[in-house]
DNA sequence: CGCGGCTCTGACACTATTGCCACAACCTAA
DNA sequence: TTAGGTTGTGGCAATAGTGTCAGAGCCGCG
């Protein structure tokens, strides 16, 4: 049966225009630091179904992989080092089960989709035992396999080891809460400037170059002219420093980058 | 985002494989360490689903008595007094519905989820009217169960660590009772602008992405277009905020979501 | 049934943000 | 000191993200 997906959601980009909900490229965590395009690797040995899946989540901006049975799965997963992976249940060579045991044994923090048919309770505990982060039973919509990718993503990545608000001077980057205060006085930043700042503190002292900001900030798909990186640390300067022209957080090293320094 | 994903939930499992079924993040709630353990009596007579269901709530903590059918399970629950009983409906010797009205006869307080397998309607709304708390439609997720066992346990147990009553400006939201006063004076929300509100309030100061407001107040199964996030912000503007083209409490943060400020 | 509220959705207009460019100012190494 | 690469900046055009609204389903309630 190969899980049909329900009908509304294939009309949603069949007809082309319809953005009207594409939210920015999954990968907008500003908590995160290399903005990498997210690799989902889906396995899965009925083509139609990698096909509807493929087509959803590069929509949503991930990058696709995919596998055809249990032990190519396997191997792409372990070769291809995925950020999140959709394992059908049922597939020739080797079980979507066994798949995800093997996997979890090897690689135990990718999180795992697992896809059931309707009538595998039981496979679904044991899916859960066998350390899947989450399942869907088919047919299921692509709407709540989506949510369900990206909650376990957002419950994967921040670890909440990054410390939640950095000071320096009296300026304070409360990274949780979006907001920067100067003197006490809330400063309004674009999401890019904020993202921006939130690699520069993180990173402190460290020489970084306008590639690896853009590598970090702006991530690898949409990658634009380093002149870029330039203009918005103008803008942060300009929010931030004392005295702009003469820049004491956010320094110019020159040939190599900027350096922020508390 | 991959090389800091060794969460902690890894590595708090002890024995056996990577089971990721840590709760999603959102339970942020401050949980206070009972001294005695909360005791889950299980009663369902598929041995692999009640071994499924102990690990997960072991994992989670709890205490798990179980009984492999209905005449079994009531008198376990008369006997070892269980913090909440989670009941299946289909059983030998006695249905869960019956075993529900008459737990409910005889212990009004204990809360009961039922577990039912789809297509029994009918038994959820009968279910409830026995006096069950909530119900679980099998095939269900883990995640799912956990979840409303939590919610109930939170809703029966006095909340303690969660207010119950937020304030701000004039405005009082009274979680349990369902009720918003505006300078003393009742505003009527809907459902889920009180839902959403409620997120809100528990999570001052926290830029929250419309996908985690989807996730956390509409939930997985029916994932809406992320405009109706804002449709819904809208409303709550319109009826909360002193002028609704100029809001102070959800703020707008561009690119990233929506933030409450006290 | 028909009504009225609640949700969800897809337009549409509008605004904020972004990317890029040109040119000036600046650095650094011969 | 000078030439040649680097960086700072202001402004403009293109885009992405939001606010808003009207209308289609749904559902419960007379």
């Amino acid at each position: 049966m190969k899980g049909n997906m329900k009908t509304n959601e294939q009309l949603r980009r069949g007809s082309g225009n319809g953005r009207s909900n594409a939210m920015p490229p999954a990968n907008n965590d500003i908590t995160e630091s290399p903005a990498k395009k997210t690799r989902i690797l889906i396995v899965e040995d009925e083509p139609a179904m990698v096909e509807g899946l493929r087509d959803n989540f590069e929509y949503e901006g991930y990058e696709v992989i995919s596998a055809g049975d249990g032990v190519a799965g396997l191997d792409r997963a372990l070769a291809d080092d995925p950020d999140l992976v959709v394992l059908d249940v049922m597939m020739p060579r080797m079980s979507g089960l066994d798949v995800c045991k093997q996997l979890k044994a090897k690689r135990p923090s990718v999180p795992i989709i697992m896809l059931t048919a309707r009538g595998q309770e039981i496979d679904k505990v044991v899916g859960l035992e066998l350390g899947a982060d989450d399942y869907v039973t088919k047919p299921f919509s692509i709407r709540e396999l989506m949510a369900r990718v990206k909650a376990v993503l957002r419950r994967v990545s921040p670890p909440a080891s990054t410390p939640e608000i950095y000071r320096f001077s009296d300026i304070e980057v409360n990274i949780r809460g979006n907001a920067v205060l100067r003197a006490g006085a809330q400063v309004d930043l674009s999401a890019k400037e904020f993202a921006l700042l939130a690699y520069f503190v993180s990173h402190p002292g460290e020489t970084l170059s306008r590639d690896r900001l853009l590598d970090a900030v702006w991530g690898y798909e949409n990658y634009p002219n380093t002149r870029t990186v330039d203009t918005h640390i103008v803008h942060l300067r300009q929010k931030l420093e004392p005295n702009p022209e003469e820049p004491r957080f956010i320094l110019t090293i020159h040939g190599s980058g900027y350096k922020f320094v508390g």
